[in-house]
DNA sequence: ACCTGAACACCGTTCAAGT
DNA sequence: ACCTGAACACCGTTCAAGT
């Protein structure tokens, strides 16, 4: 029975958020409840309570700590010369932040939901206000650009709808359906499906979109430099 | 007692889904529950599974209930002759859109959580598409730019954090400890802060950035039409 | 200092029963 | 056809109590 009584290794706010964060990725955000999460640290939920104030606390430590994964992996990546090309060096950064978020798939609406300012992501802005600062943006236009990008600065954007799993290309009958109402989206989808049909991520690829819109603004904030 | 026993309006769908929407705008999004909608109708809650399926199905009839709205206000929107300018019907649309979500608004959040294709959104996409397309753009070129306006079609742009309520400026006291650890960011949000003042919904005004971002992508749109 | 049992005030939802 | 009472399986959280 000692055998059994092996010292467990004590809680702590940062087993607390790391366990957090395992759950969503296993079983889905909607899986990480108080006492889910004390069960996969083999302690009750009111335990939780010693570490981490509530469940708000916990949400914002586990963006946090994608937000750290993030800054961890754009840290790797070089800053440009002064006034050398700072949007590639932008575009790498957000596609970067983007891989570490198709890893955690759950992360972007969690993000959204937080309106606390975490250090974390007030230390990712940081970089992207210094390389446009350095590529030759003012203030203003820097501050008109973080807000045009939004969401896109961590490397997600927010779709019309969220798609629960990969969308399906239309049958050709649902587009005949929606031909009568609906002529112009139904001409478009059918016209989009067939140019590209195999693409990884279903009927349209959500990363080529991402990169389409990110240069589109990119581009855009070039011109107004 | 008879004069009591005036008999109720009995339920339906559409007066769960408005019953619903009043809550939400009325006590914010957290309070529309099963329980507080059937008490905002005079009933129980377990009278509402019998004109609703569940939850998700009075989520969705939410959404609806306000597209159809925005439906209404930019079905009043003319359409421009064929090639004749685009962005401005298309910008109007967008902004009239804008302006039915601000009196709604917790609906984008609940929008994006959808991952239905309701009508009504299907109906607004078709006429974006429809003139963009009487525009001269591309079914490709159609579909990407769909992708890259996202929410913002819908008049809406996912902020990096919600803010829960309006955002009030930095004090001098938080820029001078924030300009230790960063520094680009706090000389960007002094310098915006100065040059704008006094704008109506705190220290960057929305509106402003939304424009500015809509703005941004119809302009790239329209080069590569 | 760290953890827990019992309990509270909520959820959404089912089901058999009422009118 | 429409509504409801009682009950179930969950939530997050408090608090006094244990070690």
């Amino acid at each position: 029975v000692t055998a059994e009584a092996v010292p467990r290794v004590p809680l702590s706010r940062d087993r607390v958020l790391r366990a957090a964060v395992k759950i969503a990725d296993e079983r889905g955000i909607e899986a990480l409840t108080m006492r889910r999460l004390a069960e996969e640290l083999g302690a009750e939920a009111m335990s939780l309570y010693y570490h981490v104030a509530n469940k708000e606390e916990v949400l914002d430590g586990v963006v946090d700590v994608i937000i750290q994964e993030i800054n961890e992996v754009v840290g790797r990546i070089g800053t440009p010369a002064r006034g050398a090309d700072w949007k590639k060096a932008m575009r790498e950064r957000i596609l970067s932040a983007r891989e570490v978020l198709l890893r955690h798939p759950w992360a972007p609406r969690v993000i959204e939901s937080r309106t606390t300012a975490l250090p974390a992501v007030m230390q990712y802005h940081e970089a992207l206000v210094a390389l446009m600062r350095g590529g030759g943006f003012s203030n203003d236009l820097a501050h008109h650009a973080m807000h045009a990008l939004g969401s896109r600065a961590l490397g997600f954007s927010q779709e019309l709808f969220a798609t629960g799993g990969p969308v399906r290309a239309p049958e050709p009958a649902e587009l005949e359906a929606m031909a009568a109402h609906l002529p112009h989206l139904a001409g478009m989808l059918a016209e989009v499906a067939h140019d590209d049909p195999g693409s990884t991520l279903g009927w349209c690829d959500d990363q080529t979109e991402f990169e389409f819109g990110l240069d589109l603004i990119l581009d855009g904030l070039n011109r107004l430099r």
